[in-house]
DNA sequence: ATCTAAGCGAGACGGTACGTCCTGTCTTGAG
DNA sequence: CTCAAGACAGGACGTACCGTCTCGCTTAGAT
């Protein structure tokens, strides 16, 4: 639960403990320079800097950039909470804008995909990016998912993780093919899979 | 139509003209570096040494290792042939599979991610990309969605584009999301997918 | 008497000839980069793009920088005129000011050392920028002494080369080790030799 | 005293320590080479692999070539005694056999004019180089002109750094303007020195 | 109160790669 | 044959980061 960083992991309690405060910098520079500049243009020089911490001090605590990152996203993006709204169709809505605003448009997306291309094949990588980071945000969906099908919405078999992919799947793969998306985009592929799931006359 | 790569562009045939082989031999190269280690850790030097060629030779031709990879992309990967059996179904089930097989199980699709999160934002990469490398490859997907409008397979008003990443979208999501993609997982998503699209009873 | 350049050297005749104003163009160029950055950071390169030429038409009359540098000096900087006053120490001052304001005080002298650097052990360099150079100079300082010899002024045993020697390689010496030359200087090692060649009483 | 080099300079004792063998390896390379193949033709890239040391290492502990060059010669050529053997005349000679054997026939003359070629204009380089390498071997030919004066074989008003100029000059001169340099040319040339200063029947 | 282990800034170090510049040679097409 | 143009192999440039290491100093819990 406690990410990447060991965080004084079991072993130690002996020799002077690490100042919390520079994880925090550190994890803080990333993000910003993450902003700035991109993943792959991202250094651990550079963060260092920023944080104003030597390089040594960030290696101590991370093995490379990738878990570093990796970490600094779990621990600065927050969790949207699960929209409730009663009405599958707005809820549905609201998670599709979500995406969008939180992801693609602040250009958290763009990282995510730096990041899981550098982290296939790496386990130690991609499994604590699926675990700290992406775990937690997508049970946000399939809860909404799930409270449909209790309240009767959606049919009885409906699969929570396949419907996720189906509403967010569209939405990314526009974005990544078309390198834009508009709201009306966002809006009809939402509908279109509110249609999909619960057999309304065919769209799209 | 000619790629990121001038190719004696416009400018002229004055000079000492380019041995065409060496254009040849580098993206060769970048594939099957590539191929063996990723986008991260791809350095031109290491093209230009496998190609057997300097440096200068590389940088004369392509701006950075974006762009030469979009064109070692472009030049490279064979445009898979559209289904056409007459059957939308089985067309889709067929495209499918070729998505994982070509795509995701080559690890083409992680290179192509990362390509992607680097040439958001410089528009003479993403542009490129687009057009040279996701064009035709997408259109494969909207001609079989064409065509079944055209048999009446699919109503009329069908959007292929939304159809299109009706299709792929869920499939790139949920092999990102989980990092793995069995058959039988296509499948579903496929025959979801179609369901969808026809409005047959309702899955999933 | 044509430098090391060929200058269409003996054989040729057939074919396009050579455009002269070129020859002059790179010469020119040449010694206008000199004066601006010296002989080390000289490039061949940037004298074929000054001279508004390309680098093989360079090549093509100049093996190598080097030897393009002491056809350049050898055309370039004149000869200055041996002073006839009559009276030998005005003439000794006179040669003594010549060497410090016009090798000196301009760079050449700088530029001169550097080719010579460059030169020991390339005979085919040394011996052109001997010859070519600085023997017509050289002779303005031996002509004065020899004139002083034939009117009695100097014992007529005086050998004109090292008088020579004993008048230039102070003032050089000097301005090498000091890295400076005031007017003073330069006067007072002139009366030094010119007393030590007739045996004036003693200095310095 | 210490070099162009830092050595630790004044800023202090943090971080880890430079290893000195390594400062010892790279001038020690730096002599080799300049001795196979002088100035011109030395890079730092070769100076790096001969001392089995990476090219930032050298680069951390000396700007550019002319500074290293510096150094190496400083640290490398030995400063010869002062001879003393209460005769002038003989004194004299030894010196300028001194000069010949050790500057020109082991050529270290040659890369010394290079590095002054390069260094005039540049103070950071000109005055190191006054200082460290020129300064203690000049000494070495004013003492002895000034234990002349002292013995009174020298007129009082002798000025040390005049007499200096008067015996190296003549013989560099002689070297750099005819390529070669004889033991009589040398003999003859620190005989009229000799006679020049003290005021003998006149030569040459 | 001392011992001892760790944190930490600092910076050296061997490396790899960067992107650029220049060298000297060559190949083409035009004059 | 000249010449402009430009490709090419080669080599060096000076810089940026990498990940590791060795220091000296500081900060604490354990003794």
């Amino acid at each position: 639960m406690n990410g990447v960083n060991d965080v004084n992991g079991e072993s130690g309690r002996r020799g002077r403990p690490r100042r919390p405060e520079t994880d925090t910098r550190i994890l803080q520079a990333t993000v910003e320079l993450l902003g700035e500049s991109g993943y792959g243009a991202l250094s651990i020089e550079a963060v260092a800097a920023r944080a104003g911490v030597t390089r040594p001090t960030v290696y101590r605590r991370w093995p490379d950039k990738a878990h570093l990152v990796v970490d600094a996203l779990a621990q600065t993006v927050p969790v949207a909470p699960a929209p409730d709204s009663g009405d599958l169709r707005a809820d549905l809505h609201d998670l599709a804008r979500g995406l969008v605003d939180r992801l693609i448009r602040t250009g958290l997306a763009r990282i995510i995909l730096a990041v899981h291309a550098d982290s296939f094949g790496h386990q130690d990588l991609a499994v604590p990016l699926r675990n700290l980071y992406l775990r937690p945000r997508l049970e946000t969906i399939t809860d909404v998912i799930a409270r449909a099908v209790d309240r009767g919405d959606l049919p009885p078999h409906t699969s929570p993780a396949t419907a996720r992919d189906l509403l967010a799947g569209p939405i990314f793969y526009r974005w990544l093919v078309s390198g834009d998306l508009t709201d009306t985009d966002v809006e009809e592929l939402a509908d279109t899979t509110w249609r999909a799931l619960t057999g309304q006359e065919q769209g799209p």
